[in-house]
DNA sequence: GATATGGATGTTTGCGTAAACATCGGGGCG
DNA sequence: CGCCCCGATGTTTACGCAAACATCCATATC
């Protein structure tokens, strides 16, 4: 009604905007501004900014300056509207404590960066159903395309957790196999080297400090452990459990050290076994001459233990890698086959391990 | 001009739709689905959706449950774009290695979700100038209010860096306590408490193993161990350097086990302690009794080393949490007076550190 | 010289949401 | 009885971007 007095559109454009939208203004510039600025459409700006052709050199060169003159960013708010999707990566975990999550995390938001992607984390504060459903839930109101699981623990009941629809999902760390794409450790096979490594050494059996229940992870170092030495032919002695924790392994260690006739263990992670260490020094049987000892995980600290430790390595970069490798096939063919990829181990030998004193 | 022939104009825009985005509509559900189920209009959704008052119960009823049916989310890229902002905080990191910052993201994470935000990960690949600059330009077109900057290094060269306006910056363990927001560890007061321990305990002088050169908290460790000695009358030994790792820790600690008159180190981090720990015990300096070790960081298996480490423990939970309070309390009352907030440190004596044998 | 070709650029439109404004019926009050 | 007000709801519009389509002009071709 007043904006008649223009002799074309534009100007009345502007005044409207200055007329409101002034005190809010002060945000960043958007792609009409650099528009203007340059002497262009903002479709020429759009190209410029996406990098499309068909774009004289010339103008280009006009746009850039605008943009930098304006400082102009792309709004990604707007951008994902469009466009339908985020470019982002969600990550359900519990916790950051462990260290196999955590250069998990890392690599995961290594290779996510490196496509483009950015990643956002999705803490679950205590691993119960109805916390993981909690984030799960969240996660629908959440600006990401898809999700990459690193649960550890028995909670992945499909049935009771809704998934957004077209989100892709990658389990770390699971069984879920048959439902998602799983990635994980070659549990089993680093299970087998370590005890093998042991009988091979000469030891008649190998006790085993097991990981939490619940663990997926810790389950299945449990079940391979007890099934190569079935295959051994040896007999499987009583499992002792911790909970990942140094002090935990500090405290079953205190049992193992009183059992004369244990000469190797297999510690389901490094950190117990960084309590068994201690216990078994304070009891006085020394390791690798009393009693062997072996790791799980090699963190970067195992080399500095008393003694330096022996320990099945995995690779938890290619892990993460092969995690946002999937969630990202998944994503451009649509196509859900699911499957699980297994990361080999690594057994590096230290001085934690050594031939059972003949008697 | 083709809309003519409905008698309402809700027919034709269904036509409209059916007519061309069937094959995209597989997506998920829009306020527009969710009013048309529940026979409202699409306005009436969305004060549902953001529980705004002004809705008749019955009603409210009714599109909650055309919701369900739906299985509607809302889209927060549309929301974000509205609005004018993302819900969502940045965090910057250089490596997810070392304890302090993982345990850091942590507790940011967590605070973070309480206020209804989520955290985005920006790793830094290696800690230069180009890469850190490349972190913060990416970040301007990235969807995030507000950034936390996690990186110890001396880089935060605020003249090079640019960031983009109206998103709030703080910073965790750094000087820049007049440009930015910092929220930090008391390392000050955690060195003094340390050294004043040994010194307590009768040693004549506390030798210390740093952190790297570059690094802000080895930097300010190192001053304040200097400081206090002096402040006690005490000649500071040489400095030993390592690079926080438990590597680096034991080949440093092979060259403080040929001091003979070394009672007493401080040590930066509780990981070089690990490896100190390691390089006396095999050169035979008994710990504590010849040398006494005290560590920083207090990480969960510090309680298991060989003998068990006293260590500055820090409490990285607080710290995340002041940066998500500070941020976010930047952003609402967009004052931006900076400052620093430390945070304080406690000593805890376990079984390295003892006095030093009476000659 | 008229017509096709194609590169460079502009215009229109809609993504899903929510603010601003409009409407509509009924109850209270002069 | 008519007016106003208010609660409940609907309609319009703009957020910033980019796909789709439209336009324009210069050069090549017959």
């Amino acid at each position: 009604m007043d904006a008649s007095d223009g002799t074309s559109a534009e100007p009345a454009r502007v005044q409207a905007r200055n007329t409101k939208r002034a005190p809010r203004r002060t945000q960043s510039a958007s792609m009409a501004d650099v528009a203007r600025v340059a002497g262009v459409s903002s479709q020429t700006v759009s190209r410029v900014s996406n990098g499309f052709p068909g774009v004289n050199e010339e103008t280009r060169r006009q746009v850039l300056a605008a943009m930098k003159e304006l400082g102009y960013r792309p709004n990604s708010a707007a951008r994902a509207l469009k466009r339908g999707e985020f470019r982002t990566i969600g990550v359900i975990t519990f916790g950051l404590s462990t260290t196999g999550n955590v250069r998990t995390l890392e690599a995961i938001a290594t290779s996510a960066a490196q496509e483009g992607y950015s990643v956002t984390l999705l803490p679950v504060a205590v691993p119960t159903q109805d916390e993981v459903r909690g984030a799960f839930s969240r996660l629908g109101e959440l600006a990401v395309d898809a999700v990459i699981v690193i649960l550890e623990v028995h909670l992945l009941d499909a049935s009771t957790l809704s998934m957004p629809p077209h989100v892709q999902v990658v389990v770390a760390d699971s069984d879920a196999g048959d439902r998602y794409t799983v990635v994980d450790t070659d549990q089993a096979g680093g299970t087998r080297t370590a005890v093998q490594h042991l009988l091979d050494l000469g030891h008649r059996t190998v006790w085993h400090l097991a990981g939490p229940e619940g663990s997926y992870a810790a389950q299945r170092r449990t079940d391979a452990w007890r099934a190569e030495l079935l295959a051994a032919d040896r007999t499987a002695p009583p499992l002792v459990r911790g909970d990942w924790s140094a002090e935990s392994g500090y405290r079953a260690g205190l049992r193992i050290a009183a059992l004369p006739d244990c000469t190797a263990v297999f510690v389901a992670n490094d950190q117990m076994a960084l309590g068994l260490l201690r216990a078994l020094h304070e009891r006085g049987r020394r390791v690798p001459e009393d009693v062997s000892v072996i790791g799980f995980d090699d963190i970067p600290e195992a080399g500095s233990f008393l003694p330096p430790l022996t320990t099945v390595h995995q690779d938890f970069a290619e892990v993460g890698r092969l995690c946002v490798e999937g969630v990202l096939r998944q994503m451009r063919q649509d196509a859900t086959e699911h499957g699980t990829t297994l990361v080999p181990t690594r057994l590096v030998v230290r001085q934690s391990t050594a031939p059972p004193r003949s008697r």
